[in-house]
DNA sequence: TCACTGTTTTGATGACGATCGATACACAGC
DNA sequence: GCTGTGTATCGATCGTCATCAAAACAGTGA
């Protein structure tokens, strides 16, 4: 993603979000606004190395591989998680400055770091 | 809301999340995931003395009224904002420590104040 | 090149959600 | 009580989304 993904919004608590802004952050809350696409997010991020492979999601949910692979994608282009294909597999691993940037915007002390 | 709302959750980077911890966050999540719902959000919480009254929200916007009434009330449901009538208005406000949570859900050290 | 496995895309379907106008409810002032 | 204003609910409509089965695509190894 661009660079200014991670800088570009003051927490929403303290200046009103223009239209520009609120259409951005709506969209990459609405990604998380499915309980399993918040469970992939989360298996891969806490996954060993921070990085998981499709096959070890897929068994992980009661939804068919076609549902994962749609849920995927929407963590995808919202850009909260990257896939690489390495042989056979295919992994993801989340994008840390994204999740700050939205940590951020929902708390003014947070993610400064 | 429940008391535990503020902690229940170590961050989703940590450790997967459980089925009942995605639905939980998922349901605030989604209540985030419109570009209108988030600039209400923000107006509210950016509004001098921390609290807005409907009628200040409304002209805010190009949509009707029933519509900002349904997208307050899908925050409140959501337990991000509370609403408080007093004489003629009603004045909703945030929730921090909601917020907090779900800033400290997104990153590990945010918001452990 | 052929068969096999892993992943995505396509197409369809049923459920959900954003929006509106009309209506109902709550309070203030007369 | 009545009337007017502020806010919420109802009912309908139309688009979006989660899900699946089937098909297509990508890479591996025989």
């Amino acid at each position: 993603m661009s660079p200014e993904v991670a800088s570009c919004c003051t927490p929403l608590t303290m200046d009103p979000l223009t239209a520009d802004q609120a259409a951005m952050l709506s969209h990459r809350f609405k990604a998380l606004g499915d309980p399993v696409r918040l469970r992939l997010l989360s298996l891969i991020a806490s996954h060993e190395g921070g990085e998981a492979c499709v096959c070890e999601l897929t068994v992980a949910f009661q939804v068919s591989g076609p549902t994962i692979s749609h849920h995927l994608r929407v963590l995808r282009e919202a850009g909260l998680i990257e896939g690489e294909r390495r042989g056979t597999w295919i992994y993801y691993r989340v994008v840390p400055e994204v999740l700050r940037t939205l940590s951020h915007a929902l708390h003014p002390t947070a993610a400064l770091a």
